[in-house]
DNA sequence: CGGTACGTTGAGTCATATCAACCATAGTGG
DNA sequence: CCACTATGGTTGATATGACTCAACGTACCG
């Protein structure tokens, strides 16, 4: 009884595995994951893994939205990053072979291909040009990170979240109307900043009252990017 | 002219090679490796590379302590992490083919090899074991950066400050008289908790009076690890 | 001896966290 | 259908952690 049911189409047609890491998969290696994954569609809310848990395989995201975030003080949420269509979650954890390091939670209704262990490490052996492309996934990964450090260290909360901002029109990208095409709770943005979520709600408004955004409900408009990067202090 | 040259034994008996990621590598591969490298004498203060560099190599510490930070808002330096004996950096920029994301610097007198980044693509390429071995190290270093990520945007300067000593006893160690083993400025100490530097004199004082720590010079004195512990909220 | 880099302390300020109250909305169960 | 509850959003008042600025001390170095 699915209305909406999404197609899944096979890994070798599928958009997602063209234009990502899969690409240096041969055909048979491609046809094993085929046959070994298994497709969910998850609900905004639903957990995939939770810090701490072993993991018997990751996930590529084929449509949706996910964050990925460590549990802190007090079980505040450090949202760490997003997945969307075409990226990889948990194969840290499983190429480090740890427990994860992270959870994972739905923020928008996703449809996700669960992958098992053994092929990643498989494929990461035998296919060197693979290896290397998710080696380089894993460093850019690191970069960011380090970024970021770096970032939430120095700047004050208004930049960052002037520069969250900035970050998520670049990864999610905006609709006709300027929309940022991803929508978030106060406390979610205050969880990715890394402050309260009442600043969070004065500052949006601080920023509305300036003419940089409007605010409608969740959505957020972008009308002055300019500014936001001033104001973000990037260079 | 100089008095205290340290001997850089061939590669295969090199205790650092041994018990490395290089472990992994074939008799061939390490011949190579001792045939290409350069070594290196570095003193306090010595730069080996900068932020935004191309980079035509890595390095591997035979000695002596490296710290590797990104340059911030008005120059101000983040340490992201430090180097030590058997230790490598700058193998994430080869890696992912890009400039280098932070910079590194001599802390404590270094001794490093040099080695050219074709060797290390070369061998991730031909040796898969030792692919997934320097994989297993990005995932390592990604989990910790995540883990402080969350730190910083969660905890107090003060709970901070604590924890990085804790770090730094972890893994530098104590001497007989339960000096750290390593010595930083009040200044560097700020760079890695991510503070100004007259705040750390502040909270390293308070600690002091709480005979937590007895400071000399820039020798600090581990008194009471216990409550450090419970100060930095780790669990 | 003057210079430079580092360390220390005090005073004042400000950004941000915290606490508390209140509103809006939607879902739930009797 | 209404009270009830949970969740998220907003605003105000207040507290305070941490930064900045400034002055001064200390130590080492050529």
């Amino acid at each position: 009884m699915r209305p909406k049911e999404i197609h899944i189409p096979f890994c070798d047609t599928c958009p997602v595995h063209q234009n990502s890491v899969f690409r240096h998969l041969t055909k048979e290696e491609t046809d094993l994951i085929n046959f070994e994954k298994e497709h969910r569609h998850l609900k905004r809310g639903d957990v995939l893994y939770t810090e701490g848990s072993r993991i018997s395989g990751f996930y590529c995201i084929n449509n949706g939205i996910i964050k990925v975030y460590k549990t802190g003080i007090d079980g505040k949420e450090q949202i760490i990053r997003f997945a969307k269509k075409g990226d990889l979650i948990a194969y840290r954890s499983v190429l480090s072979n740890e427990t994860a390091c992270t959870s994972a939670k739905v923020i928008e209704d996703s449809t996700v291909c669960f992958i098992p262990s053994n092929l990643l490490i498989t494929f990461v052996r035998e296919n060197p040009s693979f290896a290397m492309e998710i080696m380089k996934l894993t460093c850019q990964e690191l970069a960011e990170a380090n970024a970021y450090i770096t970032d939430i260290a120095q700047k004050t909360v208004r930049e960052r979240l002037a520069e969250i901002l900035l970050h998520l029109i670049d990864e999610f990208g905006l609709d006709e109307q300027n929309y940022l095409r991803i929508t978030l709770t106060r406390e979610e943005l205050a969880n990715i900043v890394g402050t309260a979520t009442e600043s969070v709600i004065r500052l949006l408004s601080e920023f509305k009252s300036d003419n940089l955004i409007a605010l409608n409900g969740r959505r957020i408009k972008i009308i002055n990017r300019k500014i936001l990067e001033k104001i973000s202090n990037i260079f």
